[in-house]
DNA sequence: AGACGGGGCGCC
DNA sequence: AAACGGCGCCCTGTCT
């Protein structure tokens, strides 16, 4: 491997003519919000395997006698990153640009070139991958050996404590490393990279697949959305969320009293003190309190939250069992025995637990990474969902609980007698708030699970309902046309689509096998198209051993788990749908230069924030970015809009906002 | 001391 | 024959 650590701007590259150009930045850290920067650039011409070049500008003396280096002019350079990134004629090739996209940011700069991923080529590639890190692809496909990369670490262990991030990873500080072995490791990567690029570009490219004679990409167009993407994502994550900060850590002081409360009480019951958070701790303290332990963890589980505990415990792990309908069971049988003591201690116990666990995954989780403004920046990753979906993390943006709670809370509810209108997990979501003159507004694809199994089996029946309404209720259909229950009616369908076996159904509806199979082959019997369609999902997945949707995304579907077939290929093409949305409608915003802002999705969701004004006219054009074009033509798409301050409990339904926006001004 | 899997739970 | 899919993350206990 050639390279060669820059030393004066007379030095630098000319990269005239040369359109494909090997990217890399070294760093501070991990966090541009917090103050981490570049302190050096990788570059090459991605022809010329021996053009590898290394940019220092911000490395810090490291007391290295070793380094005879030394920076270059940080203006100069940023200047001449800028002209390059900033020129749409070129492309820069690299691992996980979404990262340098928004490190340059930081530093004023915008890329508005090209964007070749090679974490992403290979992801789309092969989704099943391990872990998409530049090592372990370079590996998997080249037979390059890393040279310069074990000198540069222990100098790091020795010099630097080890930092672990968020992602498990040890974070380094590039700035600290001397220039002469940050310099060669830099360009290895680079040229490694490169050699992976080569590598994956020489791999065959699939075509589209059967699309009823509709349009439909193969793979070289789905690659060209997915680097697409990169920029929108790193966009959103910049743009960040702002979060009530305030109202947070008032939440979070009261909760965590509530807490010490409830922990106290647990305590006295049992007469001593013990780790609430531990199972195994808390079914000792239950004996104490004058429980017993009944439920155990059921060695064979299923998914339903019921099935996986027992009260045999021959048939269970050895750990006793504590999770929500356990809960319930718990009070049926005390309350049943009167034994008041034990009741109360199972009934704290679990309120303790629910409230630690919003304190621990939300609330301190959210004021710890607020940036000094009061943003969120989570993290979206197009890499981690094998079916293509988005995935988020850092914190986790699509798992925040809901205004509406969950069943089993409702279900513990309406045992215990008393509603809590106010608990915690309904006030999580109304943190994140619009900036002042604005609103969020949540634009969300309607059933569109159903609907694209619905063109997928080309329904007849419901192509006919969706053009006479496009907002037709599915599950409405189901119960119309096969004279069943919305539940059944939803299960079977859900069921369906997840390749769910009888078994699990009469579990989900809590009723024998038998009857599940009565009611499954019923509401098949009138959705002749939905069975079809599962069966010929499965059939194609065993044959060919991998799904391919519309997008031209494949899922692999490994030998005997034929089952999840049409899960993977309907999941993966709503999936690949918002990909694409989002990237139709950050068109759509830059074209009009409207001031909208997406900030998150969630699946079938995006979460925009906007200037209150601009809300009656414009959101119905972003629904038309989303709804046309969706290639799936024989069915619409329909979505929903809510408006409001904050996510929670202030969004309502957009004509709702729209009247009473009219009637205050 | 750190890695790892189980248990639990949030979302779609 | 039998199987509900896809994530992230917090905590404990055990293993190395």
């Amino acid at each position: 491997m050639n390279f060669k650590i820059i030393q004066s701007l007379s030095d630098l590259p000319n990269f005239s003519g040369v359109r494909r150009i090997m990217f890399d930045t070294e760093t501070s850290g991990f966090d541009y919000f917090h103050g981490d920067r570049i302190c050096g650039f990788s570059l090459g011409a991605y022809d010329d395997p021996n053009h590898n070049l290394y940019l220092p500008i911000r490395h810090r003396d490291c007391g290295s006698l070793l380094d005879s280096y030394t920076n270059l002019p940080v203006d100069s350079i940023l200047r001449f990153i800028q002209a390059l990134v900033g020129d749409p004629e070129k492309e820069i090739i690299g691992h996980h640009l979404k990262f340098d996209i928004n490190m340059l940011k930081a530093d004023g700069i915008e890329v508005k070139c090209d964007i070749w991923d090679t974490m992403l080529l290979a992801f789309d590639l092969d989704g099943n991958g391990w872990n998409y890190e530049l090592d372990t692809l370079t590996k998997q496909y080249t037979r390059y050996q890393h040279i310069y990369w074990s000198a540069l670490d222990k100098f790091f262990e020795k010099s630097q404590p080890t930092v672990n991030t968020d992602e498990g990873k040890s974070s380094r500080n590039y700035s600290l490393g001397p220039i002469e072995m940050v310099g060669p490791y830099a360009c290895e990567d680079i040229f490694s990279d490169r050699e992976l690029c080569i590598t994956l570009e020489t791999m065959p490219r699939w075509p589209a697949d059967y699309n009823q004679g509709h349009p439909a990409w193969g793979l070289d167009e789905l690659l060209k959305h997915d680097m697409r993407l990169v920029k929108v994502l790193a966009r959103m994550e910049y743009n960040g969320v702002k979060v009530n900060a305030e109202r947070c850590a008032y939440l979070r002081d009261n909760a965590e009293d509530d807490v010490a409360t409830m922990n106290e009480k647990l305590y006295r019951l049992a007469g001593r003190s013990f780790q609430v958070s531990s199972a195994q701790q808390t079914a000792a303290a239950l004996c104490n309190a004058g429980g017993r332990i009944i439920f155990w963890s059921a060695r064979e589980k299923g998914k339903m939250k019921s099935q996986k505990y027992t009260t045999d415990e021959s048939l269970s792990t050895g750990r006793p069992c504590f999770n929500a309908m356990a809960i319930l069971e718990y009070l049926k049988i005390f309350r049943e025995e009167k034994n008041e003591k034990a009741y109360e201690f199972i009934l704290t116990y679990h309120a303790s637990e629910q409230k630690r666990r919003l304190i621990a995954s939300n609330l301190e989780p959210y004021l710890k990474r607020l940036d000094m403004l009061g943003y969120l920046h989570g993290q979206f990753h197009q890499h981690r969902v094998v079916t293509g979906r988005l995935a988020s993390s850092n914190p986790n943006q699509q798992n925040v609980t809901r205004v509406k709670g969950t069943l089993e809370q409702s279900m513990l509810e309406a045992f215990v007698g008393s509603k809590e209108t106010d608990a915690l997990n309904k006030q999580i979501r109304g943190l994140f708030i619009a900036e002042p003159g604005d609103v969020l507004v949540s634009i969300d694809q309607s059933q569109v699970e159903y609907r694209s199994a619905s063109y997928l089996s080309e329904d007849v029946h419901m192509i006919d309902k969706y053009a006479n309404d496009a907002n037709t209720d599915y599950h409405a259909e189901t119960m119309a046309i096969a004279h069943v229950e919305r539940v059944p009616a939803k299960n079977v369908a859900f069921g369906a689509l997840y390749g769910m076996g009888i078994p699990s159904l009469a579990a989900f509806l809590n009723i024998s096998r038998g009857e599940a199979e009565q009611i499954f082959n019923k509401i098949m019997h009138a959705r002749p198209a939905l069975r079809r369609l599962m069966n010929e999902s499965i059939r194609q997945a065993r044959m060919r051993g991998f799904t391919q949707n519309v997008f031209g995304r494949r899922c692999d579907v490994g030998q005997g788990f034929a089952y999840k077939a049409l899960c993977l290929k309907n999941q993966g093409m709503c999936g690949d749908l918002m990909r694409y949305s989002l990237v139709q409608l950050d068109d759509y915003i830059s074209l009009y230069k409207l001031p909208v802002k997406m900030l998150l999705t969630v699946h079938d969701e995006i979460v925009f924030s906007m200037c209150k004004k601009i809300v009656v006219e414009t959101v119905p054009k972003l629904v038309k970015v989303m709804t046309d074009n969706w290639m799936m033509p024989t069915i619409p798409l329909y979505c929903d809009a809510d408006v409001g301050p904050d996510w929670g409990k202030g969004q309502m339904p957009l004509e709702e906002w729209s009247k009473k926006y009219a009637e205050a001004a």
